[in-house]
DNA sequence: ACGCCTATTGATAATGATTGTCAAAACCAC
DNA sequence: GTGGTTTTGACAATCATTATCAATAGGCGT
């Protein structure tokens, strides 16, 4: 039986906060800091659970941490990433599900998942790459 | 100045041999078994080489491994693997890349990378799974 | 071939994220 | 309220990876 505790709550409600991807760590530390006396092994455990129900995305960065994010609807799609800021953009990508199931269908895989994230320097962080890298 | 050490080649022929994806550790130990003493840290530092000059591909897995593969031509593909026996198959997919590309141009982002594998059961998996779950 | 300088190695310690443990506390049905 | 069970949380354990740093070995000039 699943029960109800405030945790879980605090959880997703701090996932819904964040806005973007954040990692388990971070979301700990945020609790912490707005007075919850949460702990971390729960939090892990907390997101794991939403992860599973389809409630939050997860990915890996490229640094290898497991990344969370709020997902209210269970549908699918992908992220944008700023690898510097971590700006993170949803975008749609019918063309590469509907690639992803046939390529998977041609090989006689099932069940295919697929994990497609595109990292890049966005607009704002670009100009600032460029400041750094130029000012001879 | 970067020397050539027999370790190196050791790393890059280890890789060759292993055929699919291999994790950092794996190949350590792979390559302990065959009687070389090389260091781990020698072959974490070799493979982050490899990967850096493009001789090797590199991925997260699930599990929040490094995994590494060969990579004879530094040209750019991606992998179909089968989440229960780690069958690989590369799949092109210029689609995606085109794709990811724009998308990525369409929000400001330059150096867009990206990550795109599916995983699934490949088709002697899917058999397996249905076994185990249909024996009633 | 010799020697010097520096890049590389490797044993080990350090780090950092994640998971396991287990007694205490909280939840829900009755 | 009570009971039975789940969940929590502090802490230890684990695991991959990275840093440290003295010792080694590669490569260049001679």
């Amino acid at each position: 039986m699943k029960r109800n505790t405030w945790q879980r709550e605090a959880v997703r409600a701090a996932l819904d906060d964040a806005g973007g991807f954040v990692s388990a760590q971070g979301l700990h530390g945020a609790l912490h800091a707005s007075g919850s006396p949460i702990g971390l092994a729960t939090v892990y455990r907390a997101l794991a659970d939403l992860a599973q129900e389809g409630d939050a995305d997860s990915l890996q960065s490229p640094e290898g941490e497991s990344l969370y994010r709020a997902c209210s609807t269970a549908d699918h799609h992908h992220h944008l990433i700023c690898r510097n800021c971590g700006l993170t953009v949803e975008i749609e990508a019918d063309a590469v599900e509907t690639w992803a199931r046939s390529v998977a269908a041609e090989n006689g895989f099932t069940q295919a998942a697929h994990v497609v994230d595109v990292f890049g320097l966005c607009a704002a962080c670009t100009a600032a790459a460029a400041t750094l890298r130029e000012p001879s």
